[in-house]
DNA sequence: TTCATTTTGTTCTCGCGTTCACAAACTCCT
DNA sequence: AGGAGTTTGTGAACGCGAGAACAAAATGAA
């Protein structure tokens, strides 16, 4: 997915770079906060819980902002990259479904202080209608094509249930929505040229719990026959 | 990190596998849900979103569970699948960080449904205490050791502030806790043999929002020299 | 039984990402 | 100015994962 022809843009960012540039740009901010002013590679490496090698090849494909000798400068890393991202100017962007979890993403500071404002809270429900959340007032699910053409949002948040989340991005890719965050377990089919991206907590978790029976597994062969 | 020698076991399933294996194994109980008794690769793969040669080759790691020129018969592969990543039995998990976002974890019905219970939450925030959410009482943070130790507790959930998630991450493995879900956007350094998986929602909106900005820089290029 | 059809399991190739290692470039000290 | 020390940027090697392609195995019809 997400495949543009290679052509088209002179420099290609790998995919695996563009991923952990967010990563990098917090780690910034940090350093930024606690004052210091210059860091070396290897620093903001482990910053970031990266190779120091990898760091330097990322930051490599945006240009060469570092000095050799010296390191980099923070402010200066930290504004390129958050230009290469495109967070310099705040997004707006829409959650669909405020129930549990859009409460708590609507509640959630760190949209804003990272390039993102939400513009938009929409229910299906009408009980849900006119409750205020962190400012936002909850809407009809009906607005959206109103909504996102005036403020020309190109991000929308889905955090419906999963039987509805397709028909909400159907509807999102509709009114002109290219980029979905989708937090709903389901696998989502949008048009080439609209990136979805998707959260699955359950998913998370039962990656860990793979890898945590096989520790058990692995203690219980070094020990016996695993009465346990 | 999760590096363990490859002859200690058998059957090494690769990483990326691992992570599609949940997808699988949703899909298989959609369809089971839907009474659909058998399925072919081909199937089973747009239902999950994969290619189907991968899929067959992932299905291959575990086993030969399919019949040539017939398919996997759903509710068998089902159970594969949840055996080998090891959701047949529940497993206990302890949520910290009872705020925004800890109350949405607490409440998703999804845990449960999907191979894990909440047995415990806890908050350092004397205010939480004694709140019953989703039938399940918010205790102190100081609790951690107790409850583990009760419950044999191996997964543990940080949705605390970033600035607090490293010191709650030492004390999870202090007490035994050898896979961490971290919802906070800070880089846990913890033993070898602990898993820590993030999640992290800053960071797909600013994957979202990079391809999002080439997105709006081509049409630009391709219109005029960028006037928007 | 034998053959055509279907679909799995696996081999092979290609491309991407990670990491090592080192030359280039900069600072600082003498 | 010149040399020692430091750190970046990148070429090259390596390993893993994705996908195409095909052989093996099962079913069903003749
Ligand atoms: N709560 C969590 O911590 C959590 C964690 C991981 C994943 N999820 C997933 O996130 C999604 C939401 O979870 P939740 O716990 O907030 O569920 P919820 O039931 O509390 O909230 C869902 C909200 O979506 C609204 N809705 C339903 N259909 C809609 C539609 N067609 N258009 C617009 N709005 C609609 C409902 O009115 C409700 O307010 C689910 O898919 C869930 O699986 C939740
Ligand atoms: N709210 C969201 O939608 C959202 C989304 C993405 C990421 N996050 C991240 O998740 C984390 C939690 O977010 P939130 O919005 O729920 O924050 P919150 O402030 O609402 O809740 C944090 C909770 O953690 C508790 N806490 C603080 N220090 C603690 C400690 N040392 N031990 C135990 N408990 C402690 C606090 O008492 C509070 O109840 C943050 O790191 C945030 O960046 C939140």
């Amino acid at each position: 997915m997400t495949a543009r022809t290679s052509s088209e843009n002179a420099r290609e960012i790998p995919e695996a770079t563009v991923a952990r540039l967010p990563v990098y740009l917090r780690a910034l901010v940090t350093l930024a906060d606690d004052g210091i002013p210059t860091c070396s590679s290897e620093e903001l490496a482990t910053a970031a819980g990266v190779n120091s090698a990898k760091l330097r090849k990322d930051l490599s494909y945006l240009g060469s902002y570092g000095t050799r000798g010296v390191g980099y400068d923070v402010d200066y890393l930290r504004y390129q990259i958050a230009r290469e991202i495109g967070v310099t100017k705040d997004w707006p962007v829409v959650i669909v479904g405020i129930g549990n979890l859009g409460h708590a993403l609507a509640n959630y500071s760190g949209f804003r202080s990272r390039g993102f404002q939400v513009v938009a809270l929409l229910d299906a429900d009408p009980a849900q209608h006119g409750e205020i959340v962190a400012g936002v007032e909850v809407q009809p699910f009906d607005r959206l094509e109103e909504i996102v053409a005036a403020a020309d949002v190109a991000i929308g948040v889905i955090a419906t249930p999963a039987a509805a989340a397709q028909s909400v991005a159907d509807r999102m890719v509709g009114c002109g929505i290219t980029s979905i965050l989708n937090f709903a377990p389901s696998v989502l089919a949008v048009p080439d040229g609209v990136d979805v991206r998707k959260v699955d907590l359950s998913l998370e978790l039962q990656i860990l719990a793979y890898h945590e029976q096989r520790k058990s597994q692995t203690g219980a062969l070094l020990a016996d026959g695993g009465a346990a």
